[in-house]
DNA sequence: AGCTCTGCCGCCCTCTGCTGGGGGTAG
DNA sequence: ACTACCCCCAGCAGAGGGCGGCAGAGCT
């Protein structure tokens, strides 16, 4: 007969198929004295690893189990895939079994080729006429997959027996349908469930013609533990069962073999056998290198191929080979014809291949069946959940070579290296201002915020204008930048900021709103009140001096320094405008500019913008020319001018006033920037009168 | 049984685009 | 000193291309 490959993986039915459909050939290379030889092509390792992976992992028997069989038909071989049970752990009855103790029963005999240790047990039990079963324990401590490698055996009496009404094993026969039901519930089923810790290989057989009633015995196993959604064991024998009955109706005409199983259709026999192989799991093709199996020796040596880099199948258009010719064909359509065979009905993509096309269909779907564990992210492949979970992880596994910075995407690295290691690193030029970026991501970024079409009107800060464009509107608002857009109503004066304005106001109204806290004198400006208080309040006041480096002269002004140093041609407030620091620098171009803002201003008669000018850039006296006694006296003299007071004013105020003293009138000529030799050399020059203040 | 084709899954890669923090600059 | 602005940059996800490998089925 034909090797029949035993099956111990999961498979949750018993399979069953018709001698008549089996090649006769084969059956006849296998008989030897009516022995079955039984090959199995499996390894022990990979015995082993399916034995490890739960197929032979001793569990209860809960649920129902239907063996299903063909009906008996007389004169019919019948090839049986049995079924393994698994039970309870108290194996008691079976433990004295000795290796290979197949007992053979009346009429029974039973053969296996490669018995190895403690394989089967057979056990008197009722007798059936003529559709038979056995049950066939097996224990499992003794049972090695390795040395149980063949389990056929043929009955070749008319009647097999099945497990021993001692072992309370309950079959029932389902004889009108040709079934076997192995019924759980029943009380003696159960109590040999509990008892033992078995596998139990379900057999019927099936009733042969006169002279060898031959059953072939085939054994999977099957974990009872069934998952869910999935047909039990022997609803999917009994599909089994009803798939072979009705081929076998169809015997005479053209058949075609329908699996019941699956959808499979064939009009060939050996089409649809190989196709109920796929429905086991043999996989008698070992590979010696890796000991992986396969169904089919092509599979193994496209497989081995991939060991030894084997590549039968090479690219005419490149140098490119393949271990299929499948991926040949692709390769081809991938890179030199560009076919596209599968399109998609929603968009224009097109894809080489159909799960190319499938996971696309995914982003018009939205469906992401790829869910995180750790989070709410769902993916739409597989991949990308894997690269997700790298946030979680914090795993970088790209390392650029030259830093060493390490990255958690391949990209990023490669940005990365670009940018900061590259050389003629290309930059995008915005195509509307003159900006280079060097990311075109963030270049994009740059047309969103600044180019993009606003619907809201972006309103000018200084005058009504309106744009549509950040842009637009920034580069409009620098117009601005040194426009003098405050005008006083009352005169010519128009300044920059409206709070040079707000002071200029007050010089035409009178206001004073800053008060002197000491004593109570009011001001215009804050300046001129922390001026103020700095000068008569703060003991530690000490005033700066500009003094010309050529002369020695003191000037309290920078401003009066620079032109002095015209004049005197020390270069002084051109050294110092060119200051290296670039904050210093900018604050003495700025002082120069005010200076000669205040200058002009004054020039104009604008007093108060002068004076603003002038006193708010920290303007001091000069603190050698005035002893500390007499500073209370020259503050008090700026101070009256900083109000408005001209110097002028205040010589007529001298002149006119008793005690005016000379450090008064060297005030006096200070502030009119009337040199201090000057007065010494011109003596009182308005007399010697005494100021009283 | 072997060859071939097709389908499917998985893996890795690239390209792309968005996001948000960092840091420099100018006001 | 503070703030707004904007480029730089890394992180991360979406989409798709290409290939490796295996399984199943048609055909010879």
């Amino acid at each position: 007969m034909a090797a029949t490959e035993i099956s111990v993986l999961s498979e949750q039915f018993t399979k069953i198929k018709e001698l008549e459909l089996m090649p006769e050939k084969g059956l006849k290379e296998e008989e030897k004295d009516g022995v079955c030889r039984e090959k199995d092509h499996r390894s022990p390792s990979e015995l082993e690893a399916e034995r490890t992976s739960g197929a032979f992992q001793d569990s209860v028997l809960e649920e129902e189990v239907e063996l299903v069989l063909a009906p008996s038909e007389e004169s019919e071989k019948h090839i049986l895939t049995l079924q393994t049970v698994h039970f309870t752990s108290e194996a008691v009855e079976l433990q004295d079994m000795s290796l290979l103790s197949i007992q053979q029963q009346e009429g029974v005999q039973v053969v296996v080729q490669q018995p190895g240790p403690g394989l089967l047990w057979l056990e008197e039990g009722p007798r059936q006429s003529l559709q038979q079963y056995a049950a066939i324990g097996i224990q499992q401590e003794l049972y090695s997959l390795q040395e149980i490698e063949v389990l056929q055996f043929h009955a070749l009496e008319e009647n097999v027996m099945v497990a021993s009404e001692d072992s309370k094993l309950a079959v029932s026969l389902a004889e009108t349908a040709g079934l076997i039901k192995v019924e759980e519930g029943q009380e003696k089923n159960q109590l040999l469930a509990e008892r033992t810790k078995e596998q139990l290989f379900f057999v019927e057989t099936m009733s042969g013609d006169e002279r060898s009633d031959e059953i072939v015995l085939t054994v999977s196993n099957s974990n009872v533990e069934e998952q869910e959604d999935q047909p039990t064991a022997g609803q999917a024998d009994a599909e089994k069962a009803r798939s072979t009955k009705n081929q076998r109706k169809t015997k005479g005409a053209k058949q075609t073999f329908h699996c019941d199983v699956c959808m499979f259709t064939s009009s060939r026999m050996s089409s649809f056998n190989r196709h109920m192989k796929t429905h086991t799991n043999e996989k008698p093709h070992l590979c010696h290198l890796c000991l992986k199996t396969f169904r089919t020796v092509t599979l193994l040596r496209n497989h081995v191929n991939t060991h030894t880099g084997t590549r039968p199948y090479k690219c005419n258009d490149c140098n490119m080979a393949f271990v299929t010719s499948g991926e040949l064909v692709r390769h081809t359509r991938y890179k030199h014809t560009h076919e596209k065979p599968f399109k998609c009905s929603m968009c224009k993509y097109a894809s080489v291949e159909a799960s190319k096309l499938k996971r696309h269909v995914r982003s018009h779907t939205g469906e992401r069946p790829f869910q995180c564990c750790q989070c709410s992210y769902a993916s739409r492949d597989t991949y990308k959940l894997k690269r997700h979970m790298r946030t979680h992880s914090g795993e970088k596994p790209y390392e650029c070579h030259i830093c060493h910075t390490r990255f958690t995407q391949s990209g990023t690295m490669k940005i990365h290296i670009l940018q900061k290691h590259g050389e003629n690193v290309p930059k995008y030029q915005c195509p509307h201002c003159a900006t280079i970026i060097a990311r075109k991501s963030d270049l994009r970024v740059h047309m969103r915020n600044l180019h993009a079409y606003s619907a809201a009107e972006l309103k000018c800060r200084y005058c009504p204008a309106v744009f549509h464009e950040r842009y637009a509107l920034i580069q409009h608002q620098k117009t601005h930048k040194n426009e003098k857009r405050f005008k006083c109503k009352h005169c010519s004066y128009a300044c920059k900021q409206e709070r040079h304005m707000t002071a200029h106001i007050r010089t035409h109204t009178g206001e004073k709103p800053f008060t002197c806290l000491s004593c109570n004198k009011c001001f215009r400006q804050k300046q001129l009140l922390n001026a103020h208080f700095r000068k008569y309040h703060d003991a530690n006041f000490v005033p700066t001096v500009y003094k010309c480096s050529k002369c020695g002269k003191g000037f309290s002004r920078w401003i009066n320094l620079h032109r002095h140093s015209e004049k005197c041609g020390s270069g002084e407030a051109k050294s110092a405008a060119s200051g290296k620091g670039r904050r210093t620098r900018k604050r003495k171009q700025t002082i120069l500019k005010e200076a000669t803002k205040g200058q002009k201003e004054a020039a104009n008669g604008d007093e108060a913008a002068a004076e603003e000018a002038s006193t708010t850039k920290g303007e001091q006296f000069p603190g050698e020319m005035f002893p500390v006694a007499c500073r209370e006296t020259t503050a008090r003299v700026k101070e009256e001018v900083d109000e408005g007071v001209t110097c002028e004013m205040l010589l007529n105020m001298m002149d006119n006033s008793a005690g005016c003293t000379g450090r008064m009138m060297l005030v006096s000529a200070w502030l009119l920037g009337r040199p201090q030799e000057t007065y010494n050399q011109g003596g009182r020059r308005r007399g010697s009168r005494r100021v009283t203040w």
